[in-house]
DNA sequence: CAGCTATATCGATGGTTGTCAATGTATGTG
DNA sequence: CACATACATTGACAACCATCGATATAGCTG
């Protein structure tokens, strides 16, 4: 054994992230990693009282409704959007503290 | 044209973000979208000195030094992490500022 | 120079994902 | 009931991605 392999590897001194912490994270960052998701948070976000509905997302985002709904579906399943039907539309709009409890996941990294 | 069309589709209160912006930030939440990278960014963070090198990462994450090395090219590139080249190891560190600026990304949308 | 070590790159592969067309479901309207 | 509208779901397909084995590069050591 000599001075180089020694060199290398120390200790961590700092608690990391576990394997589950890191998939529970991981899976949150995912349905922002795409730029029409992104985009949806953001039209939702200012929006005329903080919602909007799949109508008002196709056009600006030159998406089918389908494919709008299906980012939707992801945006809600990652607690970052709320769903609520009334009548024959559904009204998306800003989980609150969602975004805020997101940038504590990667500031407590 | 009748009312329940109108009752659906109001102009936006806001500015939102544009198709170009949209694509910027989801190439540094897709660098995020890995429980694996997430780990490297978090082992890094908390290593002494706040660098290490591929072979501190390796055995942590139960992953192959290809792969190790391919995460921290994505993180390097999406401005995350600094690598710097001593000798025949490469040290890997959180650029300053990175997190906050990322943050900064979601909180601004 | 020969050999070893740490890291990067390449090629292949199985799995995931974004998108669309088609269809299903539910609500409102005549 | 028949029809239209808003939205969700399904199936298919091309593009992308995480991982690995093999190989290349670069620095150190004898």
């Amino acid at each position: 054994m000599d001075a180089a392999t020694d060199a290398c590897c120390e200790p961590s001194g700092q608690p990391t992230i576990d394997t589950y912490e890191a998939q529970l994270r991981a899976s949150v960052f995912k349905a922002l990693a795409d730029p029409n998701r992104l985009r949806l948070l953001s039209i939702v976000k200012g929006s005329e009282g903080g919602e909007a509905c799949v109508c008002d997302l196709t056009e600006p985002l030159s998406l089918g409704q389908p494919t709008v709904s299906h980012h939707l579906k992801i945006l809600v399943d990652a607690g970052l959007l709320h769903r609520e039907k009334r009548g024959t539309w559904a009204y998306y709009s800003l989980v609150p503290g969602a975004i805020e409890r997101t940038t504590g996941l990667l500031e407590s990294l």
